[in-house]
DNA sequence: TATTGACTTTGAGCGCGCTCCAAGATGTAG
DNA sequence: CTACATCTTGGAGCGCGCTCAAAGTCAATA
């Protein structure tokens, strides 16, 4: 996290104004990095800063947000498994691929390389 | 997938200029479907535009490109096993504070509901 | 024939999440 | 005292991946 995306984050609101040294420059808390320990954890799961914002400012209003707040991560933790089951057809299809890239390169190894378009059709037609 | 972004792809090279009808409509052959299945699966996960570009320009290149096909494509796997594990890291943290909001929420129900700030400290103290 | 409606093109515009620039204040080392 | 580094600010700029606007062509239907 750089300390232009900090300021960044404290300027749309994903932080409170945070505390400063006497020469005016920012000092965070530990509170502050426990909670931009979340917010980067959310953020490298997709999470929209949209939607970190509106969590932030429930926060803000405290106790009787509770509710809204457990939604709010709930559907998020949703996406999550979407996003990982379309990660892992990724991650499948790519096995099955890189496979037949070994294949057609041992055949190059032992010399019928005039069979390697046709076998690229094949993966191509099968790749699912 | 839109038909602005199939026009898109093709635009950036990404599709060769596909086959049209007489009246020059596009019709996608059933190569290009599954061409177009693999982009759409692996910008599902997130492969930039770039490195798909830079596949299918191997892939018109022919035989002699499958080694450095096979590495673009085992990066992008191992990249994918990254994000799943930031992923999960999300994951498993969301489901630790959920199931704290459902604490705090009993709580409120059982009408203790000074305790609440002081549990959502310790939240975010603990969560990692 | 007139009117839809689906396509075509070029090129511009947009939303997201940073990322950087320019100018200025402050602190530290030589 | 002079450099230099490091922070401050407001506002502009950027890279990505679409997404859309405007104007035109063509086929089918009322």
């Amino acid at each position: 996290m750089t300390a232009h995306t900090l300021r960044y984050y404290e300027r749309v609101g994903l932080i409170q104004p945070v505390g400063r040294a006497r020469n005016g420059h920012r000092r965070y808390s530990e509170a502050d990095e426990a909670w931009l320990h979340f917010l980067h954890c959310m953020r490298a799961a997709n999470m929209p800063i949209r939607d970190m914002q509106r969590y932030a400012e429930l926060r803000e209003k405290g106790d009787a947000t509770s509710l809204e707040r457990r939604k709010l991560l709930e559907d998020h933790q949703a996406t999550i498994e979407a996003q990982i089951a379309e990660l892992q057809k990724a991650h499948d299809l790519l096995t099955y691929k890189i496979a037949n890239y070994k294949k057609i390169e041992e055949r190059i190894g032992v010399g019928r390389p005039q069979l390697i378009e046709q076998e690229e059709e094949s993966q191509l037609a099968t790749a699912n």
